[in-house]
DNA sequence: AATAGTTTGCAACTTTGTTGCAAATGTTTT
DNA sequence: AAAACATTTGCAACAAAGTTGCAAACTATT
């Protein structure tokens, strides 16, 4: 497991330090979406601000994860599918945010509806937040 | 046309103030979404920052607009259609940001098709937002 | 026009995110 | 496996974004 996540770093060219394992390794733990301060806290504060801001940065960029837009609009990070790969992305699948418990799935199984746009728009990129009550707060 | 303002702040039971005033009616000029630093800026300084964001959420909370969520997460706002009341949005639009221009769009007339979410998801709201380029870009 | 209620602007603060740089860590070479 | 090189980290300082309390200014009400 541990050997896995350093092969996903350095298949995309990032040396394999503890902070980039650890960051990786709680985003593969989690069936959610993560914000900073998820990661702050989950990693005990064992990493500077600043790590974890580049770290995310990072990781984007690589298309190792991608950011998730919120009607409140906080950051918030996960993973990317298998196809994802730098500067192309590939993740116009749904994302649910739970009103109650305000955890956020990615549904990669659920595809993105064509959407008909006004003659002269061409979409690039489209994203769906449903938000509502989850299947765990019901 | 001022009137008319007036009259939606009072139909909301908020006093008609100067700055209310001024930052409705910039809303009701711009066919976009606004940010709070274009209200800034249009305004050319003349409210404090305190004063926007305030009035800006009290828009919020009596459903005269609505914030949108973006991918690079920074805070927009938009009219909301006449059917949204206080504590009831009803904002199921889409939205269209230009990569190029960076205006977003309020695609009003365009509804969001509905989302077959797995089983124990119930939706609230559910917003589309894309992005890509332009009818003024191309 | 006086009073009561609301809103504004200021100051101070918190939170969030960024940048430069030296020290520490990871990688490669011999 | 140690030296040399490259990359990453943490610190400090900063910038931007957003919040709160409170007195002064403004709206609304009588």
């Amino acid at each position: 497991m541990k050997s896995d996540i350093a092969e996903i770093l350095k298949r995309n060219q990032l040396s394999v330090t503890e902070s980039r394992t650890k960051i990786l390794e709680l985003f593969h733990e989690s069936n959610s979406a993560l914000a900073h301060a998820d990661i702050e806290s989950k990693t005990e504060e064992s990493y500077d601000r600043v790590t974890i801001y580049r770290t995310l940065q990072t990781f984007v960029e690589k298309g190792i994860i991608h950011t998730i837009p919120t009607a409140d609009n906080s950051v918030l990070y996960a993973l990317c599918k298998d196809e994802c790969t730098q500067g192309k992305h590939n993740d116009n699948h749904v994302h649910f945010i739970c009103d109650v418990c305000g955890t956020t799935y990615c549904l990669d199984h659920i595809s993105v509806p064509e959407i008909n746009l006004p003659k002269g728009f061409t979409p690039h990129r489209t994203d769906v937040v449903a938000s509502g009550i989850c299947k765990n707060c019901r």
